[in-house]
DNA sequence: ACCTGAACACCGTTCAAGT
DNA sequence: ACCTGAACACCGTTCAAGT
């Protein structure tokens, strides 16, 4: 086809781009989809070049790889955390659940971002922040600097492995009914063990397969940790 | 080539089998090579095959799906594990720390376990047994039933956790001038975060970037939730 | 029953070529 | 500078066909 010649050559402006141009925010938005519509292994290059409707090796452009998109992804779900409240002395183990509730509340959020948090320490500006707040606290504890600076790796590291162990579970998109025969098949099977070589397994096997499905487990794992750091804090 | 008539159609034993038969032992056998040798990335069904001589889908007929591989890789290592010694109440605590240096010590002698382990409950036989330890140990410190229950699930966790991440950083290959390097990067960053919204964090940026090389972090761990646990004791 | 080759439906990443 | 098609070197799993 020739050109009119009363066709610019260069219209100032295209009547409508064919194409949104790529960018890393674009990226990002369309991984994110994907990852809290389908789970983490939906989340390929090429699934999101797919949705972007381009091919994967445009992205390269935006991000160095895959790994830098999952720190991105991580970032992303971390604004999504509010903050907790200033820290009060009287009841900083409480603030302190709190704030661990939080991170669970949006790691479960978006399913995938904890496999994508896991070894990935996050350090967008909203994470900081969390771990900010959570020094805080912890200072207000009275917890010693270098055992508040371990804490806030020791914090995230446990949400992050209790959020990923769900996802793994829920993956598998259980029903309510499978979980409920599962529980009940793990605790026969412990109950089944012999006696003389497991007297404490089969004896607990049933507080062993129980809460799996709430989250008094995880409510567990913050008492503990709470209490244990509690036990650091500087007397007098 | 045709058959010698003094040859025996079947010889009871033949002279030299030109291949050992596939069998589940070694399937796991080559699979625990690879991972221990070059990490978990390098566990394939393929890579499997090809060090056995054989195509990929001749490991179905032994192994339901790589899952199942995984879960004998860990049931695998597990049995590397040295149980605790019978359990002393006036020692509880110590000992809980002592079977978690056992199972963290297994891990990172086996790089990749962790990674197959995390979310995969090991139930081997060695695994229970080490359950079945542990359990002893909390009830000699006189933890309640549920809380015991839901110690053993919380204590490999953790240890899991800690193993995988350090088989993350271990896989970047990193010599000890990187981690340095790292290290003081890290705590750079943290020092030049602004000191109004980040007092805590630029306090503390020496002491959140120390311990990254050695295994503090994880005795600062196992700490934390054996005085957590301790917390929990039934009192009189 | 076990093993095989070949195929199916995927991956992340690179690179030369285009605009 | 950004985008593209095509290729490279991989994955797990299935299946019909062989022994």
């Amino acid at each position: 086809m020739t050109q009119s010649p009363w066709q610019p050559i260069s219209p100032a402006k295209p009547a409508r781009p064919v194409k949104e141009p790529l960018t890393r925010e674009r990226i990002v938005d369309a991984a994110m989809r994907l990852m809290v519509e389908q789970g983490y292994d939906a989340v390929s290059m090429r699934k999101i070049a797919q949705v972007l409707d381009t091919g994967p090796a445009s992205l390269y452009a935006h991000v160095a790889n895959k790994s830098e998109l999952d720190q991105l992804l991580v970032d992303r779900a971390a604004e999504q955390m509010k903050l907790p409240e200033t820290p009060d002395p009287e009841r900083w183990q409480e603030q302190l659940k709190d704030a661990m509730r939080e991170m669970i509340r949006v790691m479960r959020a978006n399913p995938g971002v904890a496999r994508a948090a896991i070894g990935n320490v996050p350090l967008g500006e909203q994470a900081l922040l969390m771990t900010e707040r959570i020094l805080a606290i912890l200072k207000a504890g009275r917890i010693p600097d270098q055992a508040a600076a371990w804490a806030v790796d020791l914090i995230p590291l446990y949400v992050t492995a209790v959020a990923f162990e769900e996802t793994v579970q829920n993956a598998a998109a259980w029903t309510p009914e499978d979980v409920t025969h599962f529980t009940t098949q793990m605790s026969e099977f412990f109950k089944q063990l012999p006696v003389d070589r497991f007297p404490f397994t089969v004896a607990l096997a049933v507080p062993m397969t129980s809460g799996a499905d709430g989250d008094e487990r995880f409510e567990f794992g913050i008492t503990v940790i709470a209490a244990g750091l509690a036990s650091l804090a500087e007397k007098d």
